[in-house]
DNA sequence: CGATCACGG
DNA sequence: ACGCCGTGATCG
């Protein structure tokens, strides 16, 4: 066994622990009138500001000067300054320095400024030794870090200069302009000025190589006895391929000391593998992970079955900040650990650069790839080069390459950053009302159950690839010969020769109000749409752009991401993302498959069609009808909308019939009456509700006028005048709150800021109003589906149902089922989706069958 | 790398 | 000015 230091060189520039500056032994430079170390200068009036105030307190680091501190040459005398001055008053009594990471005036600062403003920066903590160093905003934390961050979403970040601790907050000039960023501001300035850091610095922390199986079950012996074990896989290679390897898994107690580490030989080793195998596979011990999702299969698959999700780090952060970034290395930085990713990726730059000059120079050259070991590589796969030839990205590749002791190092850096952060956010999240709900009774289950359904994958038809594609190669030549005419080198994909062409040489006249919000006359469909009877470019234009995105995104999109199944027949295995919307949709990735082409064209039949089931076995889907208004019927007990849901009437059909006399000026007494055209006007009516649509724009879509279409609208919710009630209740209380709540099982659940509400653009203010009343409609339905999946995905497991759970499309799940089950199983995927409580509002669900997803019909079932 | 376009719910 | 939530291909 091999202990070592979790930071061995803590003045390693941008190490978490380290010091990103440096500090001592410079000459004074906290001021030069006549710097010239960037452009800033020129323009100042009163070229670096100095630092203001007494050392041996706190360093207060902003961003820049503004008008009010270039005119005064004084830092934090405009009106954010004051405002800053009065609220440090009132939390710290000691000496206070203020300073800027940019010392010269400046509209915005750039990257370079702060680069260039950097050594002013050390001089003046050279000489102020703060006891406390709170940033102000992105650009001091820049400055102070070398890294990056979004500081309104990144609360109560922190790191360490040497022993001294740096708080983050946003820029004082931000809160001026905001009442919710205010807000938040003063709370963390507070905690900036008083608080202790929750953690301390990592410095010291160790972390262990196993070696032999005495080490490992020591290992094993030390972790079992934790709480919790925090658990961390790094991989090379493509999931779902053979040349996929688990290249390291680290593990630690909560307390991250030490972190037991295992490399590839020793987890290619059964005997030093087993205790770490009866660890992840004890119901008795919890684990904590970040993604944990993501390395629950190929843990599963190459070690054994992990047992008893305790927390995930990066779905707590989704839950308690939805705004915020899920990534660990983000995560990291509330805990004082940030940067631990960039000296791993400064490895893997050279690492790959190592790789590209010796497959070069026939492989013989040397890897070196730090200075402090000798050039070892965790393994390289025999075939990369081949398999980078053939498409592969060398992204993927890259932790295969790196010296091992960076990667192992890394890797426990990993494990500890995951457990402290899950020290801190799992309380965060139990206490924060519904978040502990939906995280138990939603997301945990989903998540794990996702990690199932990634592993199944969809089954796929290679044959119905290639007709698909021999469909839309032959239509393409066709369009393209029509497009000749324009030249043989028009490009249709490009917006600017598309412009060139229909307005400069056509002279075709743009419709009104068409610009891109850059300025620029906007090629959309719609005004294409409008222009085709004019000319036959914009229809062959229209035509091309289609054929295109189904041949490149549809068709030959998913031939990279085919990967044989234990049958040796082809599957995709699309990652399902569980906190993918900030509403708490899962999206869908490598390759999206929530965006196929829907079967109303042939193409989208094909496309779909490419989803296709086994011999014996057909497609399922199970769609939720009309979710997002059953919940909005829900959420506002508005008796009319569910009057119409009570008499089973499909929804958008009932909503026409209530329109219709003012729009038709029909009366429609019967729902088999009401024409399809009428359904689909009402449909966008229903749209434009909830998602706090324009009349301009409605009217645009119903093909009326603006006064008619505020007449429907008003003539809607006159009708649904819970639901009135509840848009506009919805949205004063957001506006005092600054967040809105979806809700589960009659308690609110989810939580989400949305800070637009106190901008003070109107505009900005209006996009926060309809996110206010979208997201509880969007957020409480994803919950819907996000606890069928899990459901579903147990039923199958518990029953040894013959049937797969392939996919999962906001309101729908697809399954793969072997034909003589499919009653059985669809009534009870049915009867799970139909099984969530919504205080009495009725729930429906269309099952339909088929060969393949492209080709399916609606199948009755029994009650 | 941001903007534009196009596909889904 | 006026539609919420996404992913991916492509251009400049």
């Amino acid at each position: 066994m091999r202990a070592r230091r979790l930071y061995p060189d803590p003045s390693a520039p941008l190490a978490a622990g380290g010091l990103a500056l440096p500090v001592a032994g410079g000459p004074r430079l906290d001021v030069d009138p006549g710097c010239t170390r960037c452009p800033l200068s020129r323009a100042a009036r009163n070229p670096c500001v100095p630092a203001e105030g007494e050392p041996g307190g706190v360093v207060l680091v902003g961003e820049h000067p503004g008008k009010a501190e270039d005119a005064a040459r004084r830092p934090f005398v405009g009106g954010s300054g004051k405002y800053l001055r009065e609220l440090v008053a009132r939390w710290w009594k000691g000496p206070v320095v203020l300073e800027n990471a940019v010392k010269c005036f400046a509209a915005a600062t750039a990257p370079e400024h702060v680069a260039a403003c950097r050594p002013f920066l050390a001089a003046t903590l050279d000489e102020a030794k703060p006891s406390r160093i709170v940033a102000l905003g992105a650009a001091a934390w820049l400055s102070l870090t070398g890294r990056s961050t979004a500081p309104l979403t990144q609360r109560r970040a922190f790191c360490w200069h040497g022993d001294v601790p740096v708080f983050l907050t946003v820029n004082p000039a931000a809160a001026q302009r905001n009442r919710f960023v205010a807000r938040d501001f003063e709370e963390d300035l507070e905690w900036a000025l008083t608080a202790a850091p929750p953690f301390p610095s990592p410095r010291d922390l160790e972390w262990r190589e196993v070696e032999t199986e005495a080490d490992a079950l020591r290992a094993a012996a030390e972790l079992r006895a934790a709480p919790w074990v925090s658990v961390d896989a790094e991989t090379s290679g493509q999931q779902w391929t053979p040349g996929f390897r688990v290249a390291s898994v680290a593990a630690c107690s909560p307390s991250g000391d030490p972190c037991w580490v295992w490399g590839k030989e020793q987890i290619d080793d059964a005997r030093v593998r087993a205790p770490l195998a009866l660890l992840l596979g004890d119901p008795a011990v919890g684990k904590v992970g970040a993604n944990i999702k993501s390395d629950l299969s190929f843990l599963g698959e190459r070690i054994g079955p992990v047992r008893n999700v305790h927390g995930d780090v990066r779905l707590w952060r989704k839950l308690e900040s939805p705004e915020a970034s899920g990534y660990l290395e983000d995560i990291a930085e509330l805990v004082g650990m940030g940067g631990h990713k960039d000296e791993m990726m400064a490895g893997v730059t050279l690492a790959e650069e190592a790789f590209r000059r010796r497959t070069r120079g026939g492989g013989k050259a040397q890897m070196s790839l730090v200075a402090d070991g000798a050039p070892r590589p965790v393994h390289e796969p025999e075939d990369l080069a081949e398999q980078l030839k053939s498409g592969a990205e060398m992204k993927k590749f890259s932790y295969a390459l790196v010296h091992r002791d960076l990667l192992l190092r890394y890797n426990a850096r990993d494990a500890v950053a995951a457990a402290w952060a899950a020290r801190l956010l799992g309380p965060r999240v139990r206490a924060r009302d519904g978040l502990d709900r939906v995280w138990t009774r939603v997301v945990r289950p989903m998540s794990e159950a996702l990690a199932g359904m990634e592993a199944v994958g969809v089954p796929v038809s290679v044959d119905a690839i290639d007709v698909f594609d021999a469909h839309l190669s032959t239509k393409m030549t066709d369009v393209r010969r029509r497009l000749d005419q324009y030249g043989k080198e028009f490009n249709p994909d490009s917006p600017k020769q598309v412009r060139e062409l229909l307005f400069d040489k056509l002279k075709l006249r743009p419709p009104e109000d068409t610009e891109t919000p850059s300025g620029l006359q906007s090629t959309a469909e719609e005004v294409l749409e409008e222009l085709k009877g004019h000319h036959s470019a914009p229809k062959d234009i229209l035509d091309w752009r289609a054929l295109a995105k189904l041949k490149g995104t549809y068709c030959d999109g998913m031939r990279p991401h085919l990967r044989p199944d234990a049958a040796g027949l082809p599957r995709i295995h699309p990652s399902i993302l569980p906190d993918g919307a900030r509403t708490g949709r899962c999206s869908c990735v490598e390759p999206n498959l929530q965006n196929i082409p829907r079967t109303s064209t042939d193409e989208g039949k094909m496309a779909r069609n490419i989803f296709a089931a086994r011999p014996g076995w057909v497609m399922v889907h199970c769609d939720f009808a009309q979710l997002e208004y059953r919940i909005a019927a829900m959420l506002s007990g508005d008796p009319e909308m569910r009057a119409i849901l009570d008499k089973g009437i499909d929804f958008h059909t009932g909503t026409a019939m209530v329109i219709a006399p003012y729009l038709w000026h029909v009366t429609y007494t019967d729902p088999g009456q009401v024409a399809k055209a009428h359904r689909d006007d009402a449909k966008t009516i229903n749209f434009a509700l909830l998602y706090g649509q324009g009349d301009g724009s409605t009217a645009r879509k119903l093909h009326t006028s603006l006064a008619e279409a505020e007449r429907v609208r008003l003539a809607v919710l006159g009708k649904f005048r819970l639901l009135a009630q509840w848009i506009n209740r919805t949205t004063r209380e957001s506006k005092l709150s600054g967040f809105s709540r979806t809700w589960w099982d009659g308690a609110p659940a989810r939580w989400r800021p949305i800070y637009s509400l106190g901008d003070p653009d109107e505009g900005r203010r209006a996009d926060g109003e309809r996110r206010a009343v979208n997201s509880p409609i969007q957020g409480t339905a994803a919950d819907f589906l996000n606890a069928s999946i899990a459901l579903v995905s147990d039923w199958i497991r518990d029953n040894a149902a013959p049937a797969e759970l392939c996919l999962a499309i906001h309101d729908a799940l697809l399954l793969h089922v072997r034909e003589d089950a499919v009653e059985e199983v669809a009534w009870n995927v049915r009867r799970l989706m139909l099984s969530h409580p919504s205080s009495g509002i009725p729930l429906d669900v269309d099952v339909e069958v088929g060969r393949a997803w492209g080709s399916l019909s609606k199948i009755k079932l029994a009650a």
